[in-house]
DNA sequence: AAATTCAAGCGAGGGTCGAT
DNA sequence: ATCGACCCTCGCTTGAATTT
């Protein structure tokens, strides 16, 4: 109920139904069974609402605007929250929603051909259909734009990090939140028909300006997908021959920043206006002061005159020796240039970027390669553990940035927690030796991009003739290492693979034996099964 | 359309054996 | 005798397939 000049207006019964929806929905999909009579009760009171605004209505005290939108502030909330969380999706599928003012069964059909680059520095965005069209005939064309200043709602650099992680499955469909499903795979002319270049082009220069966020965020968060983007987590320098490239200066491409909006010219002449009023208010009030100084100068030159000393004189004799003074020192001191340009690089060293190796990090009693609040990044595609592997990860300790060895060189007992050792064990190792076997590396052996790519596409051949089982149809494609590792270990190419495969396993060992006898375990869930 | 079944994917526990 | 490496196998979740 609202109150105004007297007048009580409702909130219409469509309104609060929909929270009564709500409700409903979230228990069903919860499986969460709502109190017994709470449809009773509810349909009573629904019944005697809905008369009550009927009445209402006649007097015309029905609010007319139901639904509140979420207010801006609200909205970067959900934004934080959804990268706190590593939750990547959310925070594009929110930024898509906001600015193309649309709803989510019209954001969820997105692709790549949906997207083009616009005539500057925008993204053009065209649905093939609305909900009140749906044969396309009257969509219109949206504008979209990257936010210098507030990377949380930039949704350029959302889009941008969102297909960087999401690479390996973009590379074989179209559909940039959808998962490849029984609509027909496109052809790759269709693909070269809307070649996303200009997309990709904004979406790398986003990744390139708010590295530093991006990289700020990854170390923050043990673990984040943040620090899965191969351009600010590797060693090559690409990042940083870029970095002067990605300017807010005009270019002959984008003269100026198009889709402001008149009303922004405005903000900015108030905020002049308001500057010169300040500035007269300031002037004025120094006025008094002014008079007082003129007035008190005068009788000083008069005490001068008559060849007095007083206070103030003596004063400004005094300044004027210590100003004399400060000038030599300074002098000295920017002669002696080496001095003060060491000190100056030496504060830039919090900005370094330390090798750690097996006793970098010091706690429990012991030396460890990963620090106390290490943890492994979570869902891993092939090619992004790859990297990892060869190149180590960069982590934040102790306020300083360390870059963690590659994890081919981590030995099971440099970590320091047996979660760490299992994980390691079960997904990181059993997958990538396999896929690095055979090759003889120095410990020293960083990998610049294009040779990973060679040594990725190389391991992966060798994978396809040593696991051919795999690679009959596509269901390996979406796969995270720790199936690949299961998959492709002994006993399950004993069960699955074919003869060729089988013929190409290592000599069995005396480990690879089935255990003797059953074993029991226990488990803990996570979710306890309903009865 | 709802209920039920099925299997892939994933995380995790722990037996076994060689190295120290 | 102890420790760590190796890798086998289980249970749960999830989403698709199938049946009711």
């Amino acid at each position: 109920k609202k109150i105004v000049d007297g007048k009580t207006y409702l909130k219409s019964f469509d309104d609060l139904r929909k929270y009564y929806d709500a409700v409903v929905w979230v228990s069903k999909t919860s499986k969460e069974k709502l109190p017994e009579n709470f449809f009773v009760e509810m349909d009573k009171w629904k019944a005697s609402y809905k008369k009550e605004c009927a009445d209402a209505k006649a007097d015309g005290r029905v609010e007319e605007n139901d639904a509140e939108p979420i207010g801006a502030a609200l909205f970067e909330m959900i934004l934080g929250w959804a990268i706190a969380e590593n939750n990547i999706f959310v925070w594009v599928f929110s930024l898509f929603q906001w600015n193309l003012m649309a709803r989510s069964i019209n954001v969820d059909p997105l692709s790549f051909h949906n997207i083009k680059r616009g005539p500057s520095d925008s993204l053009e965005v065209l649905p093939d259909k609305t909900k009140s069209d749906q044969a396309g005939e009257f969509v219109t064309m949206k504008n979209i734009y990257g936010n210098p200043l507030k990377p949380l709602v930039n949704i350029m650099l959302a889009l941008a990090v969102y297909i960087s992680l999401n690479a390996t499955r973009l590379r074989s469909t179209e559909k940039l939140f959808q998962e490849e499903g029984k609509q027909a795979r496109i052809s790759v002319e269709e693909v070269l028909d809307h070649d996303p270049t200009g997309v990709l082009q904004l979406c790398l220069a986003q990744i390139v300006y708010h590295s530093d966020w991006l990289k700020e965020i990854a170390s923050h968060y043990p673990g984040h997908q943040f620090g899965l983007l191969p351009l600010i987590s590797d060693n090559s320098d690409l990042l940083q021959r870029l970095k002067p490239l990605v300017t807010l200066d005009p270019s002959p491409d984008m003269p100026w920043p198009t889709g402001i909006p008149p009303h922004i010219r405005h903000s900015i002449d108030i905020e002049k206006v308001i500057e010169v009023c300040g500035d007269v208010k300031t002037s004025l009030d120094g006025l008094n002061t002014t008079i007082g100084d003129t007035i008190r100068e005068a009788i000083n030159d008069k005490v001068r005159s008559d060849g007095n000393v007083n206070i103030s004189i003596l004063r400004e004799e005094l300044n004027g020796m210590r100003d004399d003074f400060a000038r030599v020192v300074t002098q000295q001191l920017s002669e002696a240039g080496p001095f003060v340009s060491t000190r100056d690089s030496g504060s830039q060293g919090d900005d370094t970027v330390i090798d750690a190796d097996r006793s970098t990090f010091l706690y429990d009693n012991s030396s460890w390669s990963v620090p106390r609040d290490f943890a492994f990044p979570a869902e891993v595609t092939l090619e992004q553990g790859f990297r990892k592997w060869f190149l180590g990860t960069e982590v934040q300790h102790e306020g300083r940035k360390y870059r963690i060895m590659p994890f081919r060189l981590f030995a099971v007992k440099d970590l320091p927690y047996d979660n760490l050792k299992q994980h390691f064990k079960n997904n990181w190792r059993p997958i990538f030796t396999r896929m690095a076997d055979g090759l003889q590396l120095n410990q020293d052996y960083r990998p610049t991009d294009a040779e990973l790519k060679k040594l990725f596409d190389d391991a992966m051949n060798r994978m396809k003739d040593r696991f051919s089982f795999i690679f009959t149809n596509r269901r390996s494609e979406g796969w995270l290492i720790g199936t690949w590792s299961k998959n492709t270990n002994p006993m399950h190419v004993r069960k699955h693979g074919t003869d060729n495969d089988k013929e190409k396993l290592p000599p069995p060992t005396k480990r690879n034996r089935p255990h003797k006898e059953k074993r029991s375990f226990s488990v803990i869930h996570k979710k306890p099964r309903k009865s």
